[in-house]
RNA sequence: GCCCUGAUAGCUCAGUGGUAGAGCACUUCCAUGGUAAGGAAGGGGUCGCGAGUUCAAUCCUCGCUCGGGGCUCCA
C-alpha cells in the first residue's frame, strides 16, 4: 500500500508499523494524518505520516507524559492505596496528582526517583489497548477519579484531555519484556514512548504541591508531584542551571541583598517599605515617568486614599469586587444603650482603583469637545485585599502605586489617541530597558452576560484596538474572552533578559463607567455626547515594575537607575580627600556618588562594591593624584588607569544621561 | 481562601526537653595598603507571638502572625 512518509510517497507492506518506517532512535512517535500515534501504530493505505522526534515539542510532551506514568507506577508500587488523578506534560516537565492519606515529603521524592529509575531500567513496554466505557469502568473500579473522567469523555475535561480524548477510550499497559506480564496500567489516550527505557536518566522530581481536583476550589485537594524530564542529561543540566539563574535574579532575594525594600511583619502581608536605596531608584523611575507624561500632554492630578462607599457603589466596584477590597471603616455611627442605631454611620473604603476619582475631576465642570482628549495622570496608591496565598514579593501586593491615567476621548479621536498611548507606552518601556514585546488583545466572549455595553460599540472598539495593535508591527496574540467586563484591552507583554514574559502595561477601553457616572461633553453641534474612557497603566504598579526590572537586570541596574552610581576607593587613606573632591564635583552634577572611607583594605572595598553592583568605581592612589586623574573600575572587572578627572566625569554623565547599560 | 512547609543575632545558617552557637555585618584598636575577604578584642538573641503539656519548653501540642512552594483568584 502507498503512504506518504515525511512528504515522500512510499510503498509499505500491509501491517507494518512505525518501527519499520523510522530506524532513527530519536523518533519516538508518529503523526498520522495530523494525529499523534505510537510507533507501534499500523498505518493504513493513503496515510500521511510524519516522524515525531524526541526533541520536538510533541516529542518532549510524549517523553514527559511517559515519565508521568512511570511516576504514578512508582507511587502505587510504594503505596498501593494511592488513587490516581491526572498526569499531563507541562512546560519543562510533568506532574501527576494523587489522592493519598498523608502528603508526600521531599524524602518521598528521592525514594520515588529511585523507584522510577528501576522502572525505567526494566524497559517495560507501553502498550495501547482499546476498551469500552463499560469495560473500563470495571477495570478501574478502584480509581474513582478515572471513573469520573470516563464519564466526561469528549466533554469538558480540561487538563484531563491527556487521559481521555474525544475518540475511543484507551488504556496503556506497562508490560514487563521478560515475563510479558502487565506491571501497571492507566487510562490514557497516549501516545507514549515505545518503552520506559527510552525515558533515560535525565529526569528529576522537583516539588510537591496540592492542587484541586480538576482545578476547582470546591473539589478535594489532591497531592501533586512535579517533575522535569529531558532527552539528555546535558539538557536536564541546562534546565537546572536556568532555574538556578532565575533564583539568583529573584527580586525578593536581591531586594534583601541590595537593601532595596522589605516587608516588615509588623506592617502586614503584602505591604512593602522601600529603603533609601530602593527609594532613590523608585524616585528616579517616577521622576522620569512624570517628565515623559508631561511632555506627552498628560495633566497631573491627586486623589485621596479613602472615600465614602457611594463612589464605589456608583462605579460598581462594591458590587463586583467587594471581596477584593479591604473592609470598610464605619464612621460617625451612634448607637444607644439598647443597640439601636441613633445616627446613621458612613462607610469609608480604601480605594482599590483610581478611576472614579478621575471621573469626578472630569465632572467637576461641564466639558466641551474642545477639552478632549483630557488626559489625567496620577501615581495613585491603591489597596486590594488579595488572597493571602496569592501574594508574591513586589509582584503581587496588597498596597501598591499605579502609574494610572484615564483619557476621556470623543469617538473620532479614539483611534489616534489609542495609537499615541500604545507608542508612548512602548517608548517608555524601552527607555527602562525592556525591548522585546508582544501584544495581547483581550476580547469579549459572545453570549457571556458579564460583559456590559452594546455589541456595536464592542465591535468598533475591538476593531480599533486590533488596528492600532497591528500598526505597531508587534506580534499580536488573541485572548478571546479575556476582556474586562467593561471593555476590551491590549496588554503589553515584555520578555526579560532570560526570556521570561511579564505582563506589563494594559490599555483598556471602558464603555461602562462613562455611562454609570453619566459623563457628557458638548459636541460641536451643541448636543450632549458621552465620552469614551481609556484606562492605562504603564508600569502596572510601580512596585511590580520595580520587581520586574530587578529580575531583568539581575540587580545590575544601568547607571541612571543604580542607587549608588559611583564609589570612590582610595588606595590608601591619604587619598580619600582627593576622591572626596571628585565625588563632590559629581554630586554637584547630580551623580549619586560616595567615597569609601572605611578601614577595610582596598581589595575588600572592591569586593563590597562589586557585590553591591555599583556601576563605576573610581580608584585613586599617588599616581592618579599626581596627574589629576582617576582609575576606572567597571562592573566586568576591567580597568582603565590614568583617566583625567574631567574626562571621567564626562564619561559617567554620558552613561547616565543616555540611560545605557554598562 | 485551601493544601504542604518554614520562622534561632542585622544577614546566611548550625544546634538542644535542663533558657544557645558559627561565618559575615556592627563597635574599638592595630595595620596605610594598586584591583574580589589583613589582624585582634568586644557588643548583640524573651530562639516570631500567645496558650497548653511538663519539675523544666527555643525544642512537644494547639491557635495566631509572617515567609516559601503549589492550587484557585487577579477590576
Amino acid at each position: 500500500m502507498k503512504v506518504s512518509v515525511a512528504g515522500v510517497s512510499t510503498e509499505i507492506e500491509q501491517g507494518s508499523d512505525g518501527f519499520g518506517l523510522f530506524t532513527d532512535k530519536t523518533v519516538v512517535a508518529l503523526r498520522v494524518n495530523g494525529e499523534l500515534r505510537d510507533l507501534a501504530h499500523k498505518p493504513q493505505d493513503g496515510d500521511v505520516i510524519e516522524a515525531v522526534h524526541i526533541s520536538s515539542p510533541d516529542g518532549l510532551n510524549i517523553l514527559r507524559h511517559s515519565a508521568a506514568h512511570v511516576l504514578a507506577q512508582a507511587v502505587q508500587n510504594i503505596n498501593p492505596e494511592a488513587k490516581l488523578g491526572i498526569g499531563p506534560p507541562v512546560t519543562d516537565g510533568f506532574y501527576y496528582d494523587f489522592d493519598v492519606e498523608t502528603p508526600f515529603t521531599p524524602e518521598d521524592l528521592r525514594a520515588l526517583e529511585k523507584q522510577m529509575q528501576r522502572i525505567v531500567q526494566s524497559g517495560q513496554r507501553f502498550v495501547r489497548r482499546s476498551t469500552t466505557d463499560e469495560a473500563a469502568r470495571q477495570e478501574l473500579a478502584n480509581e474513582p477519579y478515572k471513573l469520573e473522567l470516563i464519564g466526561l469523555k469528549g466533554g469538558d475535561v480540561g487538563d484531563g484531555a491527556a487521559e481521555v480524548g474525544a475518540g475511543e477510550l484507551t488504556i496503556y499497559d506497562n508490560i514487563d519484556p521478560a515475563s510479558g506480564s502487565t506491571q501497571w496500567k492507566d487510562l490514557c489516550r497516549g501516545p507514549h514512548l515505545p518503552n520506559t527505557r527510552m525515558i533515560g536518566q535525565a529526569f528529576s522530581l522537583t516539588r510537591v504541591a496540592a492542587a484541586y481536583w480538576r482545578g476547582n476550589e470546591k473539589n478535594k485537594q489532591l497531592q501533586r508531584i512535579y517533575g522535569t524530564a529531558w532527552p539528555s542529561k546535558d539538557e536536564l543540566k541546562a534546565y537546572q542551571e536556568r532555574m538556578a539563574e532565575a533564583a539568583k535574579r529573584d527580586h525578593r532575594k536581591l531586594g534583601q541583598e541590595l537593601d532595596l525594600f522589605s516587608f516588615p511583619e509588623e506592617i502586614g502581608s503584602g505591604l512593602a517599605v522601600f529603603h533609601p536605596k530602593g527609594g532613590v531608584m523608585r524616585k528616579v523611575m517616577e521622576d522620569y515617568s512624570r517628565q515623559r507624561h508631561e511632555e506627552s500632554g498628560y495633566e497631573f492630578v491627586y486623589s485621596p486614599h479613602i472615600t465614602k462607599s457611594n463612589l464605589f457603589e456608583a462605579s460598581g466596584h462594591l458590587q463586583w469586587y467587594a471581596d477584593g477590597m479591604f473592609p470598610p471603616m464605619r464612621l460617625d455611627e451612634e448607637i444607644d444603650e439598647d443597640g439601636v442605631v441613633r445616627k446613621q454611620g458612613q462607610d469609608y473604603y480604601l480605594k482599590p482603583m483610581n478611576c472614579p476619582f478621575h471621573i469626578l475631576i472630569f465632572k467637576s465642570q461641564s466639558r466641551s469637545y474642545r477639552d478632549l482628549p483630557l488626559r489625567l495622570f496620577e501615581f495613585g496608591s491603591v489597596y486590594r485585599y488579595e488572597k493571602s496565598g496569592t501574594l508574591h514579593g513586589l509582584t503581587r501586593v496588597r498596597g501598591m502605586t499605579q502609574d494610572d491615567a484615564h483619557l476621556f476621548v470623543t469617538p473620532d479621536t479614539m483611534e489616534s489617541e489609542l495609537t499615541n498611548v500604545l507608542n508612548f507606552v512602548l517608548g517608555l518601556l524601552r527607555d527602562y530597558g525592556l525591548d522585546d514585546f508582544y501584544l495581547e488583545l483581550s476580547t469579549k466572549e459572545d453570549g457571556n452576560p458579564k460583559f456590559v455595553g452594546d455589541d456595536s460599540i464592542w465591535q468598533t472598539a475591538t476593531a480599533t484596538l486590533e488596528k492600532v495593535a497591528l500598526q505597531s508591527g508587534l506580534e499580536l496574540v488573541p485572548d478571546p474572552g479575556g476582556a474586562a467586563f467593561y471593555g476590551p484591552k491590549i496588554s503589553v507583554q515584555a520578555r526579560d533578559a532570560i526570556g521570561r514574559t511579564w505582563q506589563m502595561s494594559t490599555i483598556q477601553l471602558d464603555f461602562n463607567l462613562p455611562q454609570r457616572f453619566d459623563l457628557e461633553y458638548t459636541a460641536p453641534d451643541g448636543t450632549r455626547q458621552r465620552p469614551i474612557m481609556i484606562h492605562r497603566a504603564l508600569f502596572g504598579s510601580v512596585e511590580r515594575f520595580f520587581g520586574v526590572l530587578t529580575e531583568h537586570y539581575a540587580g545590575h541596574f544601568p547607571p541612571w537607575l543604580a542607587p549608588v552610581q559611583v564609589v570612590g576607593v582610595p588606595v590608601a587613606n591619604e587619598f580619600g580627600d582627593y576622591l572626596d573632591e571628585i565625588a563632590a564635583k559629581l554630586r554637584k552634577r547630580g551623580v549619586r556618588s560616595t567615597v569609601d572611607h572605611s578601614d577595610d583594605r582596598m581589595q575588600k572595598k572592591i569586593l563590597n562594591h562589586t557585590k553591591a553592583k555599583v556601576p563605576f568605581m573610581l580608584i585613586a592612589g599617588g599616581q592618579d593624584r599626581d596627574s589629576n586623574a582617576v582609575s576606572f573600575r567597571f562592573r566586568d572587572g576591567s580597568q582603565e588607569n590614568g583617566v583625567p578627572v574631567e574626562k571621567a566625569i564626562e564619561r559617567i554623565l554620558e552613561a547616565i544621561e543616555s540611560k545605557t547599560q554598562v
